[in-house]
DNA sequence: ACCTGAACACCGTTCAAGT
DNA sequence: ACCTGAACACCGTTCAAGT
């Protein structure tokens, strides 16, 4: 957060910060599998082994690479009402992951918790109890929501068509591909090939649908 | 599918099942990591390099591992309302990915899809359609249940306590660590503290909990 | 304190060779 | 057809050494 940097840098020397964001920049550029040591430490312009001076190895820097992403998630302001400061949590978590497409498998498994996550978690969890959920529905409302949140964007981190045009588009090609199939799995021609080729997908009304689904059906579960 | 060994067989021969089998053993046993192709080797009781013969490379060993998983997915029922069926066919493949924890976050990425892939996503969306969702409705129910299906398991598989009591004790665990800071994070220590560290977290009950609040948002969306 | 280089025990993959 | 062994270019990590 705060940067220490020494007056007297005889030239640019390397830091915590500096490691973690040159790792960060490369995983999102190359992906994790192509995020090795070596690599990071020639990104750097330092030796193969430099950054093993600032993380005792490979997991701790992925801790730390993980709470950048963290950080770049908007808590919930106080401000608005639940519903509202929940369903924008949501879409800039979706964004950040969608940014560091690396991220999500590792964001939850963590032993050491980052600050930036912890003070996320607060937050939501302030925002949850607010809105005058109770300690139970709290706990069920968060898992809801983050289940939900990791989910689709595991699902689109996967695919590899973006737009709604690109989708349609790739949906025509693999209906050509699977043409002889096609009477096996009379569903998936029907739904695939009657509505996603012609109208595609889209993934950010697509992920709200799911979204405001849960929130509403959460709001009943509040107390007063 | 169909077995095609030939009757002279001088040995323990392998086969692509044979090293799928064994592959998929592996990883359960000791992560998707600690899985090399030199190991596979060994444990078939065979050389280093032997599975190359049936899988081009380690990528296309991954294809047909996750694909046995698809395998395990019980389909939905034609017999059962749609809700039970969907149900089902949701809380068999929590237990599918919970028994092959290395397998979430490989089975959406997949390029070509397995057999066993396709014919229960066929499935799903016959189960749909028959229930009266149009077609759109019947996009926007797939994704909302699989995106909060596979987000919970990944979070599930992501905690190490798996029972209730276990988590409770977790919990309490975690609240010593951080008792200093506590005062900076006032929610947690009212929901760990005053919630989770007392009752714990059963998984399943809580997976349902989501479930059943998707199912119920999902049924207002059915035409007649 | 901060960084480097060589060394170790591993990888995935290729390919000529064996039966 | 089915499998092996050696070889290549990589890994993560350790550690003594340099400034």
């Amino acid at each position: 957060m705060t940067r220490t940097e020494p007056a007297t840098d005889t030239r640019a020397h390397l830091s915590r910060e500096r490691v973690l964001e040159t790792a960060v920049a490369c995983a999102d550029r190359h992906g994790l599998d192509a995020l090795s040591m070596r690599k990071l430490g020639e990104e750097l312009g330092a030796s193969a082994m430099s950054a093993y001076y600032y993380f005792a190895n490979k997991e701790q820097l992925l801790d730390g690479m993980v709470d950048v992403v963290f950080g770049e998630i908007e808590p919930p302001s106080p401000e608005l009402d639940w519903k509202t400061a929940m369903r924008r949590r949501a879409v800039s978590t979706r964004e950040a992951l969608n940014r560091h497409r690396w991220a999500i498998g590792h964001m939850e498994g963590r032993t050491d918790h980052g600050a930036a996550n912890i003070r996320l978690h607060d937050a939501v969890l302030g925002c949850l109890r607010g809105a005058g959920f109770s300690l139970e529905a709290t706990v069920h409302a968060y898992s809801v929501q983050d289940a939900y949140i990791y989910g689709f964007v595991l699902q689109e981190s996967d695919m590899s068509p973006q737009t709604a045009e690109d989708f349609a588009a790739e949906a025509q090609r693999q209906m050509e591909a699977y043409k002889d199939m096609l009477a096996e799995y009379p569903h998936i021609a029907e739904v695939v090939g009657g509505h996603v080729a012609k109208v595609g997908y889209d993934y950010a009304t697509e992920f709200l649908f799911g979204l405001d689904l849960i929130l509403e059906g959460l709001d009943r579960l509040r107390e007063r």
